[in-house]
DNA sequence: CTTGACATCGAACAAATGTTCGGATAAGAT
DNA sequence: ATCTTATCCGAACATTTGTTCGATGTCAAG
């Protein structure tokens, strides 16, 4: 008599793989073998076994022991952050709107912590700390922290450091390629937009993340 | 026959506690009941079981089910810090002119997490995502999310956020008492200020810090 | 179609983990 | 001393959890 079975899941090891980040994320713990069959709706543990024995030669997950819990992870699946941890990104100095940028490779003054989740891919992020009002027309003021990736290009729409040669300023605007013209618009909704012709933008960096402390607390950095 | 037995142990409740504190920040995982037992050399498992219900009566653990490794630390033991430095931040709901802020007391619809040395005690603190550009005089816009300690007053030169009686309206301003009225300053330096009766204003909180993530990354959200 | 690698299945075993129980001892109060 | 409460003890039990096993099904390549 021939039994009934479910199909042959093409990527079920995947599905165990991103089911183990999410649970992670979620719980801050690892789940355990039928825990991972229940919520695949897996028919047996010795499935989810199977797979994890795949996974684990393959790399992506490593055991520790025989213990309850045991999976780590060891590669985080694509489109999945990382569990939150702290990634110390190099404070590099002062933004304005008189000056250029430091140079990404120049020595950090010191480091800043930010939760991995907030950042996409963390390598060679840097910050900066604004300084005056100039920039006041991208939302950010005086003393606020940009957090910037070092690209030469970015897409339209994206917010973008933009070295300005003519005018030797510095300036944050959501970049927009138009012909042989750029649109440089501002983050303020309402505020006209600048037209520059292309090649007068020098385009240093990527705008990450923006953030603001109002309670007078020293700024999170470590030496 | 006398059993032979160890003196009682005046902390045993305490070296628990800071086990499991140490176990975790070692580990990134929580203790078994044997665990705890092999590692502070306890005679047997039931006397672990007993201390964690006394602990789990006083609040100072919790536990998931009869999981294994269902501990949970809720206050890590004085001296030991946690291990990372997130706070889970419960995130109530959006902010917009039109409208009241949510009551701190609803049940939150998720917890967002944020590095403690940005803000300063973090008891009772919340979390709100700014809905609308109806608030870009306090250089936030659609999508910033903002930490707000409920309070009922603040103190002069701080943002609150500002419940305004007669326009029903709710706003970020920084707040200034001068005589019989109040004086509410955009954050943005060259807008003009808000002069109001005192008796109009009502001070739901005050705001700590704001973040603002432009990669389009889902925001760091747990639960 | 045939074949072989891969995947699924159910059932059971083995080990771990959480929990209960009755009784004993220790420590502090009276 | 006597009493009361808190703590400890060992053993066993009940679940959960990891693992093994043999049989069988699926799928793509030849």
């Amino acid at each position: 008599m021939k039994r009934r079975r479910a199909r042959v899941r093409r990527d079920l090891r995947n599905e165990i793989l991103s089911f183990i980040a999410r649970w992670y994320q979620q719980e801050r713990t690892y789940p355990t073998v039928r825990e991972i069959q229940k919520g695949l709706k897996i028919s047996s543990p010795s499935v989810v076994d199977y797979h994890l024995r795949r996974l684990e030669e393959g790399g992506l997950i490593g055991r520790v022991g025989r213990r309850a819990r045991g999976i780590r992870l060891r590669h985080w699946p694509d489109g999945l952050p990382p569990p939150d941890d702290l990634i110390p990104i190099p404070f590099l100095g002062p933004i304005a709107a008189g000056q250029p940028i430091p140079n990404p490779n120049t020595e950090p003054i010191a480091w800043i912590r930010i939760p991995r989740t907030w950042l996409g891919d963390p390598a060679d992020l840097f910050a900066l700390r604004v300084q005056g009002n100039s920039m006041i027309d991208a939302l950010v003021k005086d003393g606020d922290w940009i957090i910037v990736k070092p690209v030469q290009q970015v897409k339209n729409g994206e917010m973008a450091v933009v070295w300005l040669l003519d005018r030797h300023e510095t300036t944050l605007k959501h970049f927009y390629l138009e012909e042989d013209r750029v649109r440089l618009q501002p983050a303020h909704p309402t505020m006209a937009p600048l037209y520059v012709p292309a090649e007068v933008v020098q385009i240093q960096g990527k705008v990450v993340h923006i953030l603001r402390n109002l309670n007078g607390f020293p700024p999170p950095i470590e030496g």
